[in-house]
DNA sequence: CGCCATGTTGATTTCTATCAAATTGAGTGG
DNA sequence: CCACTCAATTTGATAGAAATCAACATGGCG
């Protein structure tokens, strides 16, 4: 693979700060949300010590399909795009990686997939070989990182359900209120802005559609009076046209 | 939920022998391909004890979308559909489970995917909680499970693709390529009939298709001598055609 | 043999993709 | 501050792949 023609041909950076400032897992914003969760507060201090942090530029690629999986994530801050690739060119985004999700569920040795960082990212980092170690003393963790990958495994199945058999506006539909729902768990509140931070391309990839019919289905839902685009996302306006319509 | 309704009207029996013949897991012919490959000799005793033997008719409905999840299975022969459907009808088939699948990894108490027979089935079953348990007893077990949950994650993304990204003709040459490759695993060698229990609508529903599309896409391709359709199934003729074409 | 579910084939429509162009808007440098 | 640039997005016109609508064929099974 020519990475360095890839790097550049997505302006792709990364900077990965050694541990900064008060790294403290019990302090974490995302704790609540993320599989250490699962861990007591002794636990949580070894963790701690295997941990660093890691910080990407918008853009940067944190991992590429076939990749060695040296390191796994856990996302503090940011938005990734999760991506397959096709030979052609043809993309499909599998998933967005929210605060308090994590990238190496699988153990596996190799990546599955692309990781591209939609925003900044802050990320606890973890070397894969010391976090399966942990996991295998430490049984909840696994049995946790388990619930976690049969949850993505539902969320899996809803998204095949969505490609497979709704329409355009269904799908957008389905996306809205899927971003309103994982932004309203990550603040802890109910999200009134419905922040989009990927780029319209992003969203047709996600949605198996293209970049015009996305367009054209969001400002058609904004005429209708449905939402209104606002900077960084939407804002819902007619929420039952939304629960109605989404999957 | 209306289950008799729902049983009648998709002309569902399920019949469930008491423990038959000979059944030693020692003895399995799935067992290599199964979750079982994880445990030794001792193990397999102490599990054995726990299961008994589930025979389901062809159309029999295993289990449905939100129904408490009592049990597990392991299916020994047959071939059993995994069904996600809307209010209004619309289906996607998920996958379809053949020997040696697993279906209850999640180890959730309640199932996000119903489950039919495509053909007559043999499986082992065992009470959710037992299983439970024994897999807590058992690191490895339990790491097996979640190495096959996080593979079936990877093959949900592949299907992903699949779905949001390949036409029509790209579609079934996955679909079948996919079948050959896991027919071959299930007999142990290099299958030239590839079997299709399954009719044309549940392909419809797995690829994302109407029923009309794929029968004319898989007759032209024997139109093209690209196969040739067989009773239940078909066998390829051009294999570097599906290959090229294939996911 | 004839019935009914399943599958095939044909005609037409429709939704979304594609092709093409205009607009917006964030960032840059004068 | 403002013109300029370039990428991202929006909008419009047209094409095309697959869905829909509608017969018709097949074949397993009583």
């Amino acid at each position: 693979m020519d990475n360095t023609a890839r790097l550049s041909e997505t302006h792709a950076h990364s900077s990965c700060a050694v541990r900064s400032r008060g790294d403290d897992c019990r302090f974490c914003g995302v704790r609540h949300l993320s599989i250490c969760q699962a861990l007591e507060s002794d636990e949580l201090d070894l963790l701690e010590k295997m941990a660093s942090d890691a910080h990407f530029d918008e853009r940067a690629v944190l991992f590429r399909e076939e990749d060695e999986a040296g390191v796994v994530f856990n996302i503090t801050a940011g938005v990734v795009r999760l991506v397959r690739s096709l030979p052609d060119g043809r993309r499909q985004v599998t998933g967005f990686a929210l605060p308090g999700d994590f990238l190496g569920l699988s153990l596996e040795k190799t990546w599955h997939f692309s990781a591209e960082a939609v925003t900044g990212i802050v990320a606890c980092r973890f070397r894969r070989a010391a976090f399966e170690d942990f996991s295998e003393k430490k049984p909840h963790l696994l049995k946790k990182m388990h619930a976690f990958a049969t949850h993505e495994l539902g969320l899996a199945q809803d998204h095949m359900v969505l490609l497979g058999r709704l329409t355009a506006e269904e799908k957008l539909a389905s996306f809205l209120v899927e971003m309103k729902r994982r932004w309203s768990r990550v603040a802890g509140h109910e999200a009134g802005l419905i922040r989009l931070p990927m780029g319209r391309q992003d969203i047709a990839d996600y949605l198996g559609l293209t970049i015009e019919t996305v367009s054209r289905v969001i400002n058609q839902m904004q005429r209708d009076r449905r939402l209104v685009i606002v900077p960084d996302g939407i804002r819902f306006v007619d929420q039952t046209y939304f629960d109605d319509l989404a999957l």
